[in-house]
DNA sequence: TGTGGAGTTCTACGTTTGTGGAAATACTTG
DNA sequence: CAAGTATTTCCACAAACGTAGAACTCCACA
């Protein structure tokens, strides 16, 4: 009838490899990068990660195997932001504090790496991946250089702290989008927050 | 053979409403409340909802109309804990920090109001009622109360933060159960947190 | 006493999801 | 030039989801 066997002039997408070196793999890791940042892990399906990537699904299953996968290759990628926030500890310890806020609100807005952090926050959830990830960034990495060489115990909790508080404040600023402080300039909340986090790193008690 | 035409003596369970009045209302929206704390408002079905509270899926359908009917009447019952942080503002400024700080830890700990905390903090991310709910919480109310009577819109910065950073903390040991802020003392954590909040509260610049 | 409404269950429909397999095409290596 | 491997598409499946409707039972009120 309306179909014809022969010579179909209105061809689908041909299967098959495509010539040159297209970065697909790339593209895929971009796509779940923004679709997790957006939508966290379940919100964002595979098919709309593919759509986005302008790819078929089946190619995310090849690259990555399943859904898992693809989060912790996604995940993986930003890799260099913790050990910025480490970097920026180290110095002075009387202006650390200031140049950990400084990094760290400064990492959420860069284009390549401000995603990554939005998608390991969004994504936390309902991934066990992204969950350990976040985790451990409150936690071990930032609190192993704070107490350092002496290996106070008490300045744990202070780093633990200085990074909630720092957690806090950009879930609130980028993620729930609340005012004033979705709206303010950056360097007015990093001169804010600044010196709440020299305290707790420093280990006064503040009374 | 196995299939008993004439008087099938294992009988569904019957439909049909129960004799007494059976808090079932009641009954769903604390499994709700329960299952939204744990795994989101996407996370958490309708059908496993119905199935904790030991009714029919059908019966939320009848109470709540939908899924977002049903999480805004979850959400609705736990409005006491806003307020109660408004109350805790009121009162001597100079330590209204501590209060409030102490408040707010007691409310994600009591049996009452914790649940329905973190129901509002898991279900934000993919519920438009729940980020609301959130954006509410670190906004307006608490800030109309710290700017008070004189206006000052400088204030409202200090409010913000304060709440984030009070959120931060909460997120960092409640939810993602990070070492060593999930096993401490609540009042250790209070009086560590305390300072900081006061001081943001007060609107100290604090260099 | 009988009639309507509220509570309750069951079954089912359409959609979306993650995953799996088969086939097609291009590149690479012998 | 032949054989194998990597990339790519399509189709299909089983499961889970939100929602819908029909039927059944009990209570309140006329």
């Amino acid at each position: 009838m309306s179909e014809t066997d022969e010579q179909p002039t209105r061809r689908k997408r041909p299967s098959g490899r495509r010539t040159g070196d297209s970065g697909t793999r790339q593209a895929i890791l971009g796509a779940a990068r923004d679709l997790f940042a957006q939508h966290g892990y379940t919100g964002a399906s595979m098919r709309a990660i593919a759509g986005r990537a302008g790819v078929d699904a089946g190619l995310i299953r090849h690259f990555f195997g399943d859904k898992s996968g693809l989060i912790a290759a996604t995940l993986a990628e930003g890799t260099t932001a913790p050990d910025r926030l480490v970097a920026a500890l180290r110095g002075d310890p009387g202006t650390a504090g200031m140049r950990l806020t400084e990094t760290y609100f400064a990492l959420w807005e860069a284009p390549d790496t401000g995603p990554t952090l939005a998608a390991v926050l969004r994504s936390a959830f309902t991934s066990p991946k992204a969950m350990d990830l976040l985790r451990a960034s409150v936690g071990t990495r930032i609190q192993e250089q704070v107490i350092g060489v002496h290996g106070d115990p008490e300045r744990a909790a202070g780093a633990a702290l200085a990074v909630s508080h720092l957690l806090g404040v950009a879930i609130a600023r980028y993620v729930i989008e609340a005012e004033p402080l979705a709206t303010m300039d950056r360097a007015d909340v990093v001169a804010r927050v600044a010196p709440a986090v020299q305290r707790y790193l420093a280990g006064e008690s503040g009374h």
